[in-house]
DNA sequence: GAATGTCTCCATG
DNA sequence: CATGGAGACATTC
């Protein structure tokens, strides 16, 4: 339980907005239907409208008003449409010198090799630490050979979080570690530190099939989205958009190998592992670093 | 648009 | 070999 107290000494105000902006979000979704205003809203969460607005533009980068317009269906539709540039084919250092890509978060990856993966985990060693981060509380994970894991919770559920983890390499030894873990968080939820000079290093660990979509993912860049059969597509199934979406639920890394970017065909969230709540979050602060 | 129902596909265990 | 899902599509309100 210590580690919810070093959350206050970390990266701040990040972390503590969120649950406004979590609460904002759940209850647009819910009552979407009244189009509730922003006075209906802060009422609602006990806080002034100026406060509340602040709070939110600080987080977002938008004001509510611009994130809601970011988070319509109308909007989704626009990301998915964008085909002028070949998508899917850009490879990494293809993007490295598009301006499209100069705020993304530049990622090198490789895959553990299916041995590896039958291991479920052993023989590696894992550190973890929760840090507080943009989107709730943010699980890190990592082997020595990059970044492995990052999942998110909301205050007070890191256990099960973390189980949902362990669960994935059980075999594989856990070191508490948030001093190790402190690096990765910071460099990936502060756009200021994103360069293509110095990529994250990432390691994949899963099937041959989830590792081939979980690449494909890692392409689309910052303010755009595809659809879970573009993504069949790209890997050479064009008809196994289903197995698709299994393969991207189960993405470990989570934000950095960015599957809240996958959606219906009709531009629909469909769904999302750690919240959907978390998926309008992700795809509306991208908006806001655009 | 949203909600509901049906059909199909394929990785996973 | 059974299973079921973060899909796709049609139909209806």
């Amino acid at each position: 339980m210590n580690m919810i107290a070093n959350l206050k000494t970390d990266i701040t105000p990040e972390g503590p907005d969120y649950e406004t902006v979590r609460k904002v979000i759940e209850l647009i979704s819910e009552d979407y239907r009244d189009q509730p205003s922003l006075e209906t809203i802060s009422a609602a969460l006990n806080q002034s409208p100026t406060q509340l607005q602040k709070t939110f533009t600080r987080w977002a980068g938008l004001s509510p008003k611009g994130f809601l317009q970011a988070v319509t269906l109308d909007h989704a539709k626009r990301l998915l449409r964008q085909e002028e540039l070949p998508l899917l084919e850009t490879s990494l250092e293809v993007g490295l010198s598009g301006p499209g890509r100069l705020h993304d978060l530049f990622v090198t990856h490789e895959a553990m090799s299916p041995g590896e993966w039958k291991a479920r985990g052993g023989g590696l060693t894992i550190r973890y630490g929760f840090h507080p981060s943009p989107f709730g509380i943010a699980l890190v994970m990592a082997t020595d050979r990059g970044l492995a894991g990052l999942a998110f919770a909301d205050v007070g559920q890191e256990q099960p979080c973390l189980e949902d983890m362990t669960c994935r390499w059980p075999n594989a030894e856990y070191i508490e570690d948030s001093e190790a873990t402190q690096s990765y968080a910071t460099r990936i939820f502060q756009p200021g530190q994103w360069s293509a000079d110095q990529p994250l290093r990432v390691v994949l660990i899963g099937t041959d099939f989830q590792v081939r979509v979980w690449e494909s993912l890692l392409k689309i860049p910052l303010g755009r989205a595809v659809t879970y059969s573009d993504i069949a597509q790209d890997i050479g199934q064009p008809t196994a958009s289903r197995a698709v979406g299994a393969a991207v639920g189960r993405n470990p890394i989570s934000f950095v190998v960015p599957c809240h970017r996958a959606l219906g065909k009709n531009g629909a969230l469909t769904g999302y592992h750690w919240g959907l709540t978390r998926k309008r979050a992700m795809l509306g602060w991208e908006a806001g670093q655009m």
